[in-house]
DNA sequence: GTCTATAATCAGATAGAC
DNA sequence: GTCTATCTGATTATAGAC
């Protein structure tokens, strides 16, 4: 009466998707090479055999699942990227957005990330780095734009620019577990209060004003 | 004659030092768990019972080489820090010397940011999580010094300044391999350019400096 | 599509000779 | 300190029944 099979337990999900959400768990917490087939059974509820009928190998099921986890990324900034509002209120809307998105599902970015930061120096044309590649180009272009309408200073580069906001949100997101322990910071677990310090720091800069404005 | 072992092939090291001089090298590349004993041992010129003889597990030889590369991490940031120059001139000279530092030895910076970069919230009180821990807040306290002395905006958050600097530096490194193929970026081989250019955008800011100086 | 059973290999680790 | 040989269990992957 269902459309195919119905599932035997656990989650609402079946087959191939409980494979894959468990999949994405695991490679997401311990890095692909600490996972084995049989873990990535167990934790789906299925026999370990009936993963490899899903996918013809680890090889095979990791590349799905950073595939995916690299689709759902792919068009997430670029929307956001154009709006006709100040540039300090853009910045730190895009920025709240892209916080909001690794939050929403850090097992995802957490793949895409760490494919990113491990990357050896010959392998540009796989899936993470294209899309890092990709966004990174958006948010540059982005910020030409802004710096033809005088809206940032004609001497910077915007790809610096970009380097920095990515950087920023990146970093904060892959360090989250570990600043939230750090005395010195009150922002670790609000990302408003972060994004309001950041921005503040990438528009106005550390200085004090009274210098020369140049 | 010599003070014991002469070393049997390949490089000036001997025993257990070809052995962590291998390991560093792989766990670098391909982290833990991609890596085994036997591959480790190959690169080492001598059997994998030798390797088991001076590390007694895979775990001891990997915190051996995590070791090694906090404790030459540790300190050398802190007396970089302080100095009476004025604090455009410092942050220039302390970024330019951390990423000197992280590209003399790569594979020890690459170890201690996988660490850092794929921490679960509980182990807080490992090696590498406390090294940055410490050079953060060394980081910090220069800052309040800073704006004790006038020389940042007093709203300002120091972790906020530390958290910019250290995402901006660290992500640079981390995605070097990547940014040098992009086409928008021109400091990805040029440190001197890449630390100018970030540090101008943290002292100044992004926005035209004709708005209020408030 | 799902399972049990098994193959073939490789992992970390040990014993004991030299 | 270094080696050869070996143990034990885990790993990826396959065969074939249901």
């Amino acid at each position: 009466m269902h459309t195919h099979t119905d599932s035997t337990a656990c989650d609402d999900l079946a087959g191939a998707a409980r494979i894959l959400s468990a999949a994405q768990h695991l490679f997401a917490e311990k890095g692909f090479a600490a996972v084995s087939m049989h873990e990535i059974a167990q934790h789906a509820g299925v026999s370990k055999s009936n993963v490899f009928h899903h996918f013809r190998s680890k090889d095979e099921l990791y590349l799905a699942v950073l595939g995916a986890a690299c689709t759902s990324h792919r068009e997430q900034l670029v929307p956001l990227l154009s709006g006709d509002e100040p540039f300090g209120v853009r910045l730190q809307r895009i920025m709240h957005a892209d916080l909001e998105f690794m939050f929403a599902e850090p097992e995802r970015a957490q793949l895409v990330l760490r494919e990113i930061t491990g990357t050896k120096p010959d392998d540009a044309v796989q899936p993470a780095p294209a899309l890092l590649r990709d966004n990174a180009a958006a948010l540059v272009a982005q910020m030409r734009i802004a710096q033809q309408n005088g809206e940032i200073r004609a001497e910077i580069d915007p790809a610096a620019v970009a380097l920095l906001f990515l950087a920023a949100n990146k970093f904060y997101f892959l360090t989250r577990n570990l600043i939230r322990h750090f005395p010195d910071v009150d922002f670790a677990d609000d990302h408003g209060r972060y994004v309001e310090k950041i921005a503040d720091l990438i528009l106005h800069g550390v200085l004090p004003q009274e210098g020369v404005p140049k």
